[in-house]
RNA sequence: GGCGACAUCGCCAAGUGGUAAGGCAAGGGUCUGCAAAAUCCUCACCCCCGGUUCGAAUCCGGGUGUCGCCUCCA
């Protein structure tokens, strides 16, 4: 398997720090707002990260933190004007409804910075020790100059930056690229008693000490989108080579973003519709689809026509599996045969090369295609059908398969004999009657297709 | 100012040296009582200009354009 590296900026075969195992770290939201659908980008992509890597037969440790202490969510509770822990519960539960809507699996851990504040004041404590921090007025910085191979991730000068344009000057800072490991709580902000004083956590020092914690010192697969490279991993990594001089992670995979118009969704720019929102109009394997259909790590624009056009995608793969009346045969896969596996063995190909899920998705449809064509063997089919399931379930699709393929139930049956009926009726030539038929069906949601096999019906997608 | 990414059919998009996947949309044929579905067929000299090579969308140089990071950000 190969994977993208920012580290090194190529293609590196993964090898796992355990063999067989799989130690993977996501950064999560911090819980000031919905997250939008640029963030659930990121989010489902590292979902399929993990379930591919099961599929490969990996045992998977994944983790994915809340932020739940930070100055967004100070602000937040002003504005709101509610106490902050009140907004970080109440985004945190929304995550978590949200992220299970669109069909990301829960992560093995969420750790909450809030959890984690005595083991962080530890990790500055030796930080300092060993010459790597400094306080100033209650605040904790990190010396990037101590460090030597700081700016090896993002490719970043410490003295080529533009200091002042971008830089926020800070008079308290030895070299304004230095970054807050604690800092002073003002008053009537959340706040835990530490050797410098009341104060709090700086976010890179969370995801040091959490990632740590539950994956150990130095783990496979540290990721996000492209914008944490700098500052937040480029901070994660250098305060763990200063504290035990290991790397955190041994790769470094970034996702790109999804933009609006061609600019970068965020939430300070206000050009963003939250995951809640999109949700409530599309289904959440559609947004897969519209996500899976483009290189991870490239930009994707975002709108709801292209996202509207992916319905018929979605619906192909559906259809498919309707033609052969899936979820009767469900229960007995049979043995694949060599053209069967060699979709199988394909997709596992493409997947392998830096999951280029495009690729993978391209074969799904190449499946439902073999699927409904009748002139296919119908052994053949069947088995195409279980490989479309079975690839497409570790993409992610699928997972509620008797609810968009439910057949054989009350309205089912009776909808098989209205079929029937029309029939009859159309040996007779009555065709104002079968196409009544049709056409009453039609409006409660029914379509019948006429296939030379005869006649099958599907409700019609979302 | 420093660093980086991208430019492929009407739209979305894969492809990193061997002669352009896939999806959406469109047109035509077959099938059909009619339709839908299905199926078959059609639909790209890969932003521009040079260069390297037997051969380049793919490598190199130079343009043009778009975007990102250097501040919080998935």
């Amino acid at each position: 398997m190969k994977i993208y590296n920012t580290q090194t900026r190529q293609k590196e075969d993964f090898t796992p720090v355990e063999p067989g195992k799989v130690k993977l770290y996501a950064c999560g939201p911090t819980v000031y707002n919905y997250f939008h659908i640029g963030n659930a980008r990121t989010f489902m992509f590292f979902d399929v990260v993990r379930r591919y890597f099961e599929y490969a037969g990996y045992d998977v440790t994944f983790v994915q933190n809340i932020t739940d202490i930070d100055d967004k969510i100070i602000q937040q509770s002003i504005a709101e004007n509610v106490p902050f822990e009140k907004v970080a519960e109440h985004y945190t539960k929304a995550f978590f409804e949200d992220t299970k809507k669109l069909g990301l699996r829960p992560t093995d851990h969420a750790p909450k910075a809030t959890e984690y504040i005595g083991k962080m004041i530890g990790f500055i404590r030796d930080l300092e020790k060993k010459g790597f921090a400094y306080e100033a007025d209650g605040d904790v910085y990190f010396s990037v100059d101590k460090l030597d191979n700081y700016g090896s991730l993002s490719g970043k000068k410490t003295d080529e930056q533009m200091v002042g344009a971008r830089i926020q000057e800070n008079k308290q800072k030895r070299n304004p690229l230095d970054f807050t490991l604690w800092k002073k709580s003002k008053p009537g902000e959340p706040t835990w008693n530490s050797p410098w004083g009341e104060g709090r956590p700086g976010w890179h020092t969370e995801c040091v000490v959490m990632s740590r914690d539950l994956l150990g010192d130095t783990f496979d697969i540290h990721g996000g989108a492209i914008d944490l490279v700098f500052p937040h991993h480029e901070n994660e990594q250098a305060q763990a080579y200063a504290q035990n001089g290991k790397p955190l992670s041994n790769y470094w995979m970034h996702g790109g973003f999804l933009n609006m118009s061609g600019e970068k969704m965020s939430k300070s720019l206000g050009n963003f519709f939250t995951t809640r929102d999109v949700l409530k109009k599309f289904d959440p394997e559609v947004i897969r689809l519209f996500f899976l259909s483009k290189h991870y790590r490239s930009p994707i624009d975002y709108s709801p026509e292209l996202l509207e056009e992916t319905k018929s995608g979605v619906a192909n793969f559906y259809d498919a599996l309707d033609f052969v009346d899936f979820l009767k045969i469900e229960g007995n896969k049979p043995q694949f045969g060599e053209k069967a596996q060699g979709f199988v063995d394909s997709f596992k190909a493409v997947m392998d090369d830096d999951f280029n899920t495009a690729k993978a998705v391209a074969i799904l449809f190449d499946l439902a295609r073999l699927i409904k064509n009748l002139d296919e063997p119908i052994e053949e089919r069947v088995q195409y059908a279980h490989a479309l399931v079975e690839i497409g379930s570790v993409l992610g699709f699928f997972s509620n398969l008797d609810e968009k393929l439910r057949k054989d139930d009350l309205s089912g049956k009776l909808i098989e004999m209205m079929i029937e009926y029309r029939q009859l009726f159309k040996k007779e030539k009555n065709y104002a009657m079968a196409d009544k038929i049709r056409n009453d069906l039609n409006e409660i949601g029914i379509e019948l297709l006429d296939t030379k096999d005869g006649t099958i019906w599907k409700s019609k997608r979302k």
